[in-house]
DNA sequence: GGATTAATTTGCGAGATGGTACAAAAATCA
DNA sequence: TGATTTTTGTACCATCTCGCAAATTAATCC
């Protein structure tokens, strides 16, 4: 859905490096390490405060080869976005495949997730979401669609995390999975919005502790 | 510390109608209600998407009237937000002063918060800690304090809601106000961050409900 | 080699943006 | 009344903004 501008016959492999044959001039830039560049700037400045010039600068396209190869400033956004959601998705997907006790699944989660927030070099990034949601969620509908996906998809993976540790006994009969869940997604929205305000990694991490603690019991 | 360019002998009462007298040529404009036009402009759009004229048509000031009477752009933002502040302070104080069990405490807290947070005629409006966090904290040094003290208000009025509770007996030996307050904490960030993605009150409020439910007990 | 295809480069243009200069207006003071 | 003070209204400026059109370059196809 992403892409459709491909010859459709080498689909398969054979793409990353050896692509057959392309009739034009040859690109001068790589479209995923652009891609990456202008989410960067995004995550750092937001839509609004990002130029096209900022843009063309960072990824090293110009203005019209940027436009060529991802729309206007709007749809590579967009892109932008769901690149980082596919990144965030596949650092994470690991900690939720592998099998491990709850408490142990959580910390990973968190200390991803942190890795994540606090990256960049010009100061940590926090999470696109919660950035995108602050920003331009309520007056763009297709782009709250995201946000909203994404938000659901965090409370469905940690909802599936306690419903399969209450499986196991790790957790008591009482506890309610999906309750704990928002708690959970609670817990990484606002280590994500202090994580903007530079707040230390060594003050998110007691954050983070002290949240797992109420979730899964002190002893858990 | 706000206000200072009020002449200082009538700095007690008389002041909301009988200005005794101003020398120049009269205010066609309130400034009060022209810096809650401002807020209400930077809550829904932030502060980049923002324009003069957009904040101009608002206040029903021209250019240079906002200029002398809030400073440039990022003063008035900053003049904006530390209203939003003392309005949402002031909501609050109430319910913090008055005696009751946590549960109550913590339903009318939250109630209030969904209040300040989906108010707005053309859509919610969310946080404005958490929008200016998400958005103009990591770049700007001043306004990031004003953030870290915002947040950082907000954990102790809670906190020291949770101590409160634990004196009381309402909360077991082992409970945590500093770990609770933040989890508290953490609940507020979600609504807001949700409410910008036009997550429904109802929705929102079963949020609020699994999380003191967790923190407070079922029967609590 | 010439035609075709696709990307790049240059540069423009209409409009928005933040900020300010300056004169007119409206009040008080003497 | 005229001088003073403060605010308003108009107009302007230099800069940036997004998007695009036209010409150029570099590759493949025949």
């Amino acid at each position: 859905m992403v892409q459709k501008s491909k010859p459709p016959a080498a689909a398969n492999e054979s793409e990353r490096r050896a692509e057959p044959k392309r009739r034009g001039r040859p690109r001068a830039y790589e479209p995923d390490v652009a891609l990456g560049k202008a989410l960067d700037l995004f995550r750092r400045q937001g839509f609004a405060a990002t130029s096209l010039d900022d843009l063309s600068e960072a990824t090293g396209m110009n203005r019209p080869s940027l436009y060529g190869a991802f729309g206007d400033k709007r749809e590579l956004y967009i892109k932008s976005y769901q690149r980082y959601r596919e990144d965030a998705r596949a650092r994470m997907v690991d900690i939720f495949r592998q099998e491990m006790p709850v408490r142990q699944r959580l910390e990973r989660i968190y200390a991803a997730a942190l890795d994540i927030y606090l990256s960049g070099e010009t100061g940590p990034r926090g999470c696109f979401t919660v950035v995108t949601a602050a920003s331009e969620a309520v007056g763009d509908p297709e782009i709250r669609a995201m946000v909203l996906e994404g938000l659901a998809d965090l409370d469905k993976a940690f909802a599936s995390c306690f419903r399969r540790a209450k499986e196991k006994g790790e957790l008591p009969e009482s506890a309610d999975p999906a309750a704990l869940a928002q708690l959970a997604s609670a817990t990484v929205h606002t280590i994500a919005i202090r994580s903007r305000a530079r707040v230390s990694r060594k003050d998110l991490e007691a954050i983070v502790k002290g949240a797992i603690d109420v979730m899964v019991g002190v002893k858990g």
